[in-house]
DNA sequence: AGCCAACGTAAAGGTTGTGTAAAGGACTGC
DNA sequence: GCAGTCCTTTACACAACCTTTACGTTGGCT
């Protein structure tokens, strides 16, 4: 099979992605294979569990993808196995519409769920999903400037506190973090999938309005003191903090 | 300087296009080997379905043409067990005007069907366009640069944003979605049926205007900001950004 | 010219996502 | 236990959006 034709990407000098693909379906691993090494990604298969999971707990891989239904070894106790000593990001596949093992795959620490059978062009949508939230954890990881103002909003992350015209605001836990993730990304649209992982540490469910409400609040708490300083709503999108250009 | 990039449309040197028929009716794909190799395709016909399921989930071809009515193994279990693994296109060929069958397949994920008896012109028409629907579908999720330039309209899609003459637009999501593809392929015609697949997510039905709404929204905000900048109709063809030779 | 299909678009209709008050839980410290 | 704080769920209203309808216009065709 000719398949060694690796687009020269981006990724200005950083070490190429390396995906894993645990699954013993043999042909959809090489089809996998193609479009993903197209995408310039680095791609490995195995097809046993087992050997799956030594390759994974190697943290060679930044992200496994990884089928439910495995011969030998099960993809939820892959998963489960995997956890105790890596924090890797998992994608799972499995057949189509299995609710069960999807809803137990997420509370074993997924990152994602994707059913069979997936077009390409999804799980290449999916997998840059979990790599851009991932980062975006990284970036908030790293040491950040403590300050950080955003037209009349003043962030000061070593005090844990965030003013509006030199007035404290009075924030839970969950509203600052939100706020302060809006503030990071200002000028950018922060999508709710994101805010929902990296602030409540939860996917975000069909029906679930608890970011919805926590916008809200803080809304609420923002036009206390200065009515022209809004959070944005990009519906179907996100919210966003405007960078006023001052 | 015009970045007036046409991507490599034709298939000037590249791999033949392999297009596989599923037909237990000998003579007609006799019939239709002659056509298509006319038109410069490799194509294979078998004539059972579990032979056919084999060959397409070797995913060796670029399309399956695949008959409802087969001995053995049923068109539409065929099309199932296919989508199990692979994401293939494939054309429906059915006994006239079977509209149950024409509903399952689509819902099983045929991309587009058509009923015997049928004229070879057809048929080459029909694969045309799909072809190019991958195409254009495969090119989407190649890395695209993230800013563009067409005339007046600067396209920001880290930000998702559009300006014109450096006023940013306000546009709905199906909007930019529109617009993105119609700067991406400037200069070249962009046909109703590829919009309304790759924007709004559905096969373009007789009578449906909702496309035809979108334009003129879009034509309307652009107009807001710049008079000359117009989305070109072209009639029965689709819809075109001139290209500018500044 | 006259016909007809394709297109432009205003307005109406239907759907979906969002804003928010209020109630319900979960947790904590006393 | 109980009050307090916080997060989530529920419920309803509303706004934004997409689609459909309806009618007018255009352009190719005979």
């Amino acid at each position: 099979m000719a398949l060694s034709f690796t687009l020269a990407k981006k990724q200005p000098g950083a070490a190429m992605t390396s995906i894993l693909m645990i699954d013993d379906d043999v042909a959809l691993t090489q089809l996998v294979a193609e479009y993903l090494q197209l995408d310039g990604y680095q791609f490995t298969a195995v097809h046993q569990g087992p050997e799956g999971l030594e390759l994974a707990k190697s943290n060679a891989f930044q992200l496994v993808l990884l089928d439910i239904m495995l011969p030998g070894m099960d993809g939820l106790t892959v998963l489960k196995q995997l956890r105790q000593h890596s924090y890797c990001p998992v994608l799972m596949l499995t057949a189509r519409g299995d609710e069960i093992d999807r809803v137990v795959g997420l509370e074993l620490g997924a990152d994602d769920y994707l059913a069979k059978p997936f077009s390409p062009r999804e799980l290449v949508a999916r997998i840059k999903a979990i790599l851009r939230r991932v980062e975006l954890v990284q970036q908030q990881q790293q040491p950040q400037s403590s300050s950080l103002q955003v037209n009349q909003l003043k962030l000061d992350s070593a005090k844990r506190q965030i003013c509006v015209l030199d007035n404290p605001l009075v924030l839970t836990a969950t509203e600052y973090q939100i706020l302060e993730l809006l503030m990071r990304h200002a000028g950018d649209v922060v999508s709710k999938e994101d805010l929902s992982q990296l602030a409540l540490g939860k996917r975000l469910q069909l029906y679930d309005r608890s970011l919805d409400m926590h916008i809200s609040n803080i809304r609420k708490k923002i036009a206390q003191y200065d009515e022209g300083e809004k959070i944005q709503t990009l519906r179907g999108l996100g919210y966003l903090l405007l960078q006023g250009e001052n």
